[in-house]
DNA sequence: TGGCTGTACTG
DNA sequence: CAGTAC
DNA sequence: GCCA
DNA sequence: CAGTG
DNA sequence: CACTG
């Protein structure tokens, strides 16, 4: 019994929380000498596992008290020490905004304060603000990402109908190798490309996801298509891609997609999706609501915390990382890995490990062979790299319920679920060479069982995913997911032991793909 | 004509 | 639930 | 939009 | 958030 | 208003 909780008279939230997990914080609490109170008038802190602010303002009575996430309890518990309650506090109570800002902070603010304050650009360092400011009206077209045209000289259809051989036709991507970039038919992906993302960002995602399929078939085909009978053969292209492919080779282009490089409002909403938080939903509001830049949504749009950051992110994770830049990064989180304990290491996945040269983001998996050793560790690894000043934000985090269930299992029932869910945390990460902001994704993997689907899971592609898992479902009657591959028998479910990667494969029965060539 | 990966958080 | 993220 |  | 009671 | 999907 310590009593570094002695000071606190404790308040807990109960909504999301069951009376088992409510029973076991309290427990938490007066191990550690402090108290449990009934009411929240009594209280001097609230405790809350939402995360919504204005969820948990329908909870609280009055902000005379600071809501501080329950996450708090267990990790002071964790280390028997206070731990310092800044970074777990969700909503500071009403004195200390006193002293920071205006008096009635509920108030809406004045017209001036608007638009002159909000020039908090404090993020930006050395980044190209440019982007925000970015419109689209007259403005030059957006380039092809495989705009090589030498293949596409030679104009009309030829006689040819058969299909390449060894071209695997088939509708699961994940049984062929796809590069990165395709070799042939480049000009033709790139318009099919734009094809795809207008149809998301109109919300037409089957049809987006149609092109999809047909975009990675191309991607495969070992040589140019010669006819749109040859490519209608081919899985995943039907008659409406046909026709288009078929316009293609006559004239060298598709009318719809060349249009859309030009296309004021497809190039604004696409540019408002590249905001993290931002889908084709919120794109297209603030693009009818008139906004033409992201630097006017900013100084106009009523936004959420999250959806802030993002544009002011958007400057920095819009520039593509090197293969040189990734590496620092994951040098920097594997020192801190393994300071923490040197039993842990570090598997980058995503793009990267895919092969690509470019990457928006960093995907890092974080375990070690000793389940014990993962225990709460997203959060003392996190908090490291705070103090070091390499972590920024956290645009989101998982909250790992189970991982309670498990800490006070010696008063729960037994049948409780494994700790399963991975801790994740995606985050902006100061990149020291640059100081230009990452997206830096971790994901704990705290069963050593499940590491290989983990690393299955988080390499990718998303196409590569979508196909694996629909493969394992409809032809092997398995269903796969990043923890686990499950086969059902007789209304059981067997869980597979997964050694490897490879092995996986093997379990699913398809032969195995290096990463490099899941690029569909 | 049904279904399209599977799962978790936020508002 | 709809929207978003991976 | 495409497949089964 | 929008909808429900 | 408190709660749900």
């Amino acid at each position: 019994m310590s009593k570094i909780f002695q000071s606190i008279r404790a308040y807990i939230i109960p909504v999301k929380l069951s009376e088992y997990e409510v029973g076991a914080y309290t427990h938490l609490i007066e191990k550690h000498g402090g108290k449990k109170c009934v009411k929240q008038g009594e209280s001097t802190h609230i405790f809350t596992i939402l995360k919504s602010s204005t969820r948990i303002s329908r909870n609280v009575e009055s902000h005379q008290v600071p809501v501080i996430d329950i996450q708090w309890i267990r990790d002071c518990d964790k280390k028997q020490q206070l731990l310092p309650i800044e970074t777990y506090t969700i909503i500071t109570d009403r004195k200390k905004l006193r002293s920071s800002s205006s008096d009635h902070d509920a108030l809406v603010p004045s017209l001036s304060l608007l638009t002159t304050s909000t020039a908090t650009t404090s993020i930006s360092s050395g980044s190209n603000t440019d982007i925000l400011n970015r419109r689209f009206k007259d403005s030059p077209p957006e380039d092809l990402p495989f705009s090589d045209e030498s293949g596409s000289t030679r104009r009309g259809e030829g006689e040819n109908v058969d299909l390449a051989p060894g071209f695997i036709n088939t509708k699961y991507e994940c049984l062929r190798p796809t590069p990165y970039e395709p070799k042939y038919n480049k000009k033709l992906v790139s318009l099919l490309l734009l094809l795809e993302r207008k149809r998301q960002i109109d919300n037409e995602l089957k049809r987006s996801l149609s092109y999809r399929h047909a975009i990675s078939a191309i991607k495969a085909y070992p040589r140019e298509i010669q006819s749109s009978k040859e490519a209608e053969k081919i899985i995943g292209v039907g008659s409406k891609i046909a026709e288009k492919i078929k316009v293609f080779l006559h004239t060298g282009t598709i009318e719809e997609a060349d249009q859309l490089r030009y296309d004021e409002e497809f190039r604004t909403i696409s540019l408002f999706n590249k905001v993290f938080g931002v889908g084709a939903t919120t794109a297209r509001i603030w693009w009818e609501l008139g906004y033409k830049t992201l630097q006017e949504v900013l100084d106009n749009a009523k936004l959420s915390t999250t959806i802030k950051l993002g544009i002011e992110l958007l400057p920095d994770f819009d520039q593509m990382m090197s293969q040189q830049d990734v590496k620092e990064i994951i040098d920097i989180v594997t020192k801190e890995v393994v300071s923490i304990n040197s039993e842990c290491f570090v598997v980058p996945v995503g793009g990267y490990r895919r092969g690509k040269t470019k990457n928006g983001d960093v995907d890092l998996i974080i375990s070690s062979k000793n389940a014990e050793n993962m225990r709460g560790f997203l959060n003392k690894l996190t908090q490291r790299l705070i103090e070091k000043d390499y972590l920024k934000h956290k645009l989101w985090h998982s909250t790992d319920i189970k991982n309670l269930a498990h800490a006070e299992r010696p008063s729960s029932v037994g049948g409780r679920q494994q700790f399963d869910n991975f801790e994740k945390c995606f985050c902006a990460f100061l990149q020291p060479s640059t100081g230009i902001h990452r997206q830096v994704d971790l994901i704990c993997v705290v069963n050593p069982d499940e590491l290989a689907t983990a690393i299955l899971g988080w390499t990718g592609s998303r196409q590569f995913e979508r196909a694996i898992r629909d493969y394992a479902k409809k032809e092997k009657n398995m269903s796969l997911n990043s923890q686990a591959i499950h086969f059902e028998q007789n209304g059981k479910k067997n869980r597979f032991v997964v050694h490897s990667e490879k092995d996986a494969f093997d379990i699913i029965g398809m032969p195995y793909l290096e990463p490099e060539f899941r690029n569909c």
